[in-house]
DNA sequence: AAGTGGTCTAGACCACGGG
DNA sequence: CCGTGGTCTAGACCACTTC
């Protein structure tokens, strides 16, 4: 029996192989970013392999988000971009200087003014997650406000807010229009006055209605923030941030920073 | 020319509508968490396609997270798990219970104790991302503790602490022990009070490290925490949390939260 | 041994992008 | 037009799990 070290079993395969190649010439810096790999036919006859074998390795590269594919074009090596930075909260006592909106007040972009593409204000049955946030019952009827942004002209954020049918009744709230100074200001004026928020932060790959949005390519998840309002007593607001996960960053300050390393 | 409506070209591919059909039984519900799909050969049969045509409808479901495949057993609908939450901050004047470590506090876990598997130290030179949040210059000397942590015996969580090593030289920092009452307490002892902090928050794909230490399935992605800490004058600390994203969320609060809704 | 998914081959035709 | 990736087929053999 021949000398084998420990389980050398994990992974002969040639695809793996390939992929292990081509990962290690992208993160070298012998690929840059932006720069096209050797075509599939030539890989095929660099590696002597099936071009579905080849085709094998480059998904698994896809799916790593270190290359993306465009039909007629070829594989390109994935640029990295810089983020943008929403900022959940910061150190209380200081002013933000951003215009009041549903979104979480944003820093690193070129032009730095969120644009709203659609709107849309929908009453439905709440769903279990969105029920048990609220404290519902399950298909009781909620009011939903959808709005979906776009920064420096590519999609980067959408917002589902729900609310309570007893408190959005008859309100601004069930109409589909801007709300003058947010909704948070609105519920106040009701007399639910948020005295707090939970934000619940995950990551999870996208749906279809989130792919398409946002144009991702295969290997690129969603960051997923559920922020919850409470008054003195209750829930009154949930609100769904979505963003594209390879764009943006969330950030969080707690004390005293220095001045020059703060964000925004 | 026959009429089409608008571009109905977008995707007729038979792997799609292969996916797609069995996307939908997972979401209606007729396949259950847990619950087998039909095999590859079954599959081939329903569906009058070769081989290779399912399995790349089933490889797009896998990377959507929603089945995992098991050789020799078969493609199994992915079971949600309920997650755990860690604590990125809470409103002063709670007291939080936890004991000392360098993870963020955890709450919905059975057991509650996170446990550390491996623990490293290691002194190398600051890549361009380290570099740049401690304010050194590329390639400058810095002091990593790694640690790797399991929490209900499953591995949860890996955490790199850097320490500019002007200030970890000649200090527990730099012994591979844990520190008593955390590393915070010993910056303060050493001069360096901790003033502040920033968390930055993100999502990607795991690298291959990752994806061995939390034996993840292919459309599993992590949440990358970075936490950079401030003394008066300076940075002192970048602690690196990466969780696996499937079970772990995280929880910030703000303000005053009724007292049921609380974390932890 | 039988059934499952994992890997691989060799070939075909289609759709897209750019000369 | 040509070269690129996208889809699909038919068949082969291997590796893992259970019985």
């Amino acid at each position: 029996m021949p000398l084998k070290e420990s389980s050398r079993h994990v992974t002969d395969a040639k695809y793996q192989q390939i992929a292990d190649r081509l990962r290690d010439q992208i993160t070298s810096g012998a690929l840059k970013p932006g720069q096209r790999l050797p075509s599939e036919p030539d890989l095929v006859r660099d590696f002597r392999s099936s071009r579905n074998t080849v085709r094998l390795a480059l998904a698994l590269l896809t799916n790593q988000g270190l290359v993306v594919t465009r039909q007629g074009l070829g594989t390109f090596v994935q640029e990295p971009v810089r983020p943008f930075t929403a900022l959940l909260s910061r150190a209380p006592g200081v002013p933000t200087g951003h215009h009041a909106t549903a979104a979480l007040p944003v820093s690193g972009s070129a032009d730095g003014e969120p644009e709203t593409v659609r709107f849309l204000v929908e009453q439905v049955s709440a769903s279990a997650s969105v029920a048990a946030k609220l404290e519902l019952q399950r298909g009781d009827p909620v009011v939903i406000r959808r709005t979906l942004q776009r920064l420096d002209g590519a999609p980067w954020l959408m917002i589902n807010s729900y609310f309570p049918m007893d408190l959005a009744s008859g309100t601004p709230l069930e109409q589909a229009a801007c709300i003058e100074d947010g909704s948070i200001k609105l519920l106040a004026d009701l007399g639910y006055a948020q005295a707090g928020f939970v934000d619940e932060i995950g990551a999870r790959m996208p749906d279809a209605r989130e792919y398409d949005f946002f144009r991702l390519s295969s290997g690129t998840p969603v960051i997923v923030v559920n922020r919850t309002s409470y008054s003195q007593e209750r829930p009154i607001r949930l609100s769904r941030y979505v963003y594209r996960g390879d764009r943006v960053r969330l950030a969080h300050e707690v004390g005293v920073i220095p001045a020059r390393y703060r964000s925004g």
